[in-house]
DNA sequence: AATGAATGAGCCTTCATTCAT
DNA sequence: GATGAATGAAGGCTCATTCAT
């Protein structure tokens, strides 16, 4: 603002700036209530530059969520992958998922909170980000059932842990932002401890039922 | 269309139909995406009637807050208020949640799916009923651990619990979606499964550690 | 202007009044550089109305083709119809025509000047109301030769006399709009003076030759 | 791209390359909808050279029209002034009128078919050319009656004479495009033998009548 | 009770044009 | 001689909202 001279940046550059203040804005106002001058204003460039760069409305959200799925994609993949057993594996994954959400909040609600589907590719990116971490949960959750049963696990109840699973973790990140102080260390570990026993209790076909016996 | 006579339907009636129409309207498209023109349209009225009858966009979707918040909680108090051990309660609580958005899954994505809070007054009402229902579980939860341990529990924890209950719930919302014939009893079940013993772990300040016993 | 209430005009008038606004402007200025904003404000109402009626720019411009193409074919035919020699129908045609652009000299531009073909509807509305004109000439030329000749003409030399009548009606357009005071039925008379013996000529396969007989 | 050293070229060259790929644009889309965008890639340079070389979208016109009109005009000149007779300079007038056209047809498009006047000093160019032009034509028409009449042709008549002429071989270019494989000259043919004994009439002050006689 | 007609304001997008290198 | 980076201005289109009947 102080100096008035148009900055010259390169392009790679302007253009992740241009996907950072996208982030923000989206993440605020949801895609549709987004306007593209509020991210070019916050961005610190004029409106064409969006479009010479992103193409289009659409297309600046398509490279939002493609950034944001991989940087989570990769972050979760990295933690997850070294440990050896199952039950350290999804730890590692949850607080790497903690730890992104602790610092990138706004690129998880874009990627996870458009209510809406405002167009078909949209629609698609989504769907397929969403299908690719939760596969990698269920990848955990499955490895964590060979590991210790048979092959027994029904396809249905593999799926039911990690919905149940990523809802948790989703809702959590609300609880986050109320507690500022806590580490993304005693969430996850908290978050075990409520769902590491009945994982395996769903996982092996167990039926809940009442202390007193009555269904 | 020429020869239909006008319809003279009573102010109350109308009022109904218009927010049946514009639940469906906001849930498919978003409140931002969401035009007035449509749901006029659905709701098989000119456009002033809705503006006549619910005064604005904001004041429509405010009605559909309020009309269904009220639905939902009705019906899940109705739920766990009679059991007389907690446990059957929590049970039948979420039996009536997961009843409820199986037949009204507009409603549900009306009260808890709007990634974005445009305007105070939303944002205010949407705050509400949220934290309405939060309280209803988070008093389940207490009542559960005054009845078997004392007074220990942190007011953290509860909270915790309701987030991931919460969360937990509104995730397998969409998975009931993906299995349609699956009746709401088995998932309250498997969630019961799932999270009961947990619940207890956290609640009790348990720590959870590897099965190596590492931290 | 002087009376501010809102005029409250029934759809059918205000279309046509839009579309009388549209040839003006698209003529001024051809299809792209015209904006809806002059027409609408030419039309004396505000720009959603166009669209409300019209649908879009492009949709407008189709209206005017429609509307003036149906127009100038309609007063073609009555005028080129009863006659009873082919030659008689011919100038009575003309006379429809050069009348026609006196009165409505935006019309045959919008109709028959459009440089580049903004869009294929465009392009093939253009293309429809072209090819009507030029059959109908067609269809007065052949019938000359049919009457006076044999069947020897080939369809090559109509379509070329149709090409040369319809490419001089339209240039002497331009003159007519430099003469003012010129009525049609003069030109008529000149133009029939100009190309009616040479027509047969064409027609009749004759070659042209320089009067001193060199080639 | 990388690899292709900065093309050194001299100025002159390139504003003709310049021209070049402008009449194809303009051609193809119209004044208004050419984009600079678009003529400088098709050029092969970047925007600026455009800017350095020619001005303004306006100035790249304006070269445009008086290249092409120059170029025309000699054309026309050059083949109609040697002959004899007015009668062969003008066959040989329209020779090279079709022979230019149908060698640059994009620059007949660009010199003739530009529907709307974007800018006075355009329209003052065009209006130019088209004059120069059509003088040319007066021209031969009027030394044909002076040869053989005497001074009693009346200025409008000539004129006439010329927008009919000028017309009709404006639109048999189009006719043309339609019939590739036809020579030029046998359009020139035709044309002389459609109106060169209507051009006698008209000059002499005939009035065409019906056959019958009725006016 | 009900609606057809109308609009101010705002958003997405593009274009001619310039600046700094 | 040549270009990548950048923008002011304007145009097409839509939407929430109101007026007159």
């Amino acid at each position: 603002m102080s100096d008035i001279r148009r900055q010259r940046v390169p392009r790679p550059v302007r253009e992740q700036q241009i996907i950072d203040a996208a982030i923000r804005v989206f993440a605020r106002r949801g895609y549709h209530a987004a306007s593209v001058d509020e991210i070019a204003e916050l961005a610190g460039i004029s409106k064409p530059m969006v479009y010479l760069y992103l193409d289009s409305k659409e297309g600046l959200f398509l490279a939002c969520l493609r950034r944001e799925a991989e940087r989570l994609l990769t972050a979760f993949r990295a933690a997850a992958g070294p440990a050896h057993s199952p039950e350290l594996r999804l730890r590692a994954g949850l607080l790497a998922f903690f730890t992104f959400v602790a610092e990138h909040r706004d690129s998880w609600v874009v990627l996870h909170r458009q209510s809406s589907e405002p167009s078909p590719a949209i629609t698609a990116e989504l769907a397929r980000s969403r299908r690719a971490l939760l596969a990698e949960v269920t990848g955990l959750v499955r490895a964590d059932i060979e590991e210790s049963d048979g092959p027994a696990c029904p396809e249905d109840d593999a799926e039911f842990v990690t919905y149940t699973l990523v809802g948790a973790a989703d809702s959590l990140t609300d609880w986050m932002a109320l507690h500022p102080g806590e580490p993304p260390e005693r969430i996850t570990l908290r978050l075990m401890n409520m769902v590491w026993v009945g994982m395996r209790n769903v996982l092996d076909g167990e039926v809940w039922t009442t202390p007193s016996g009555t269904p």
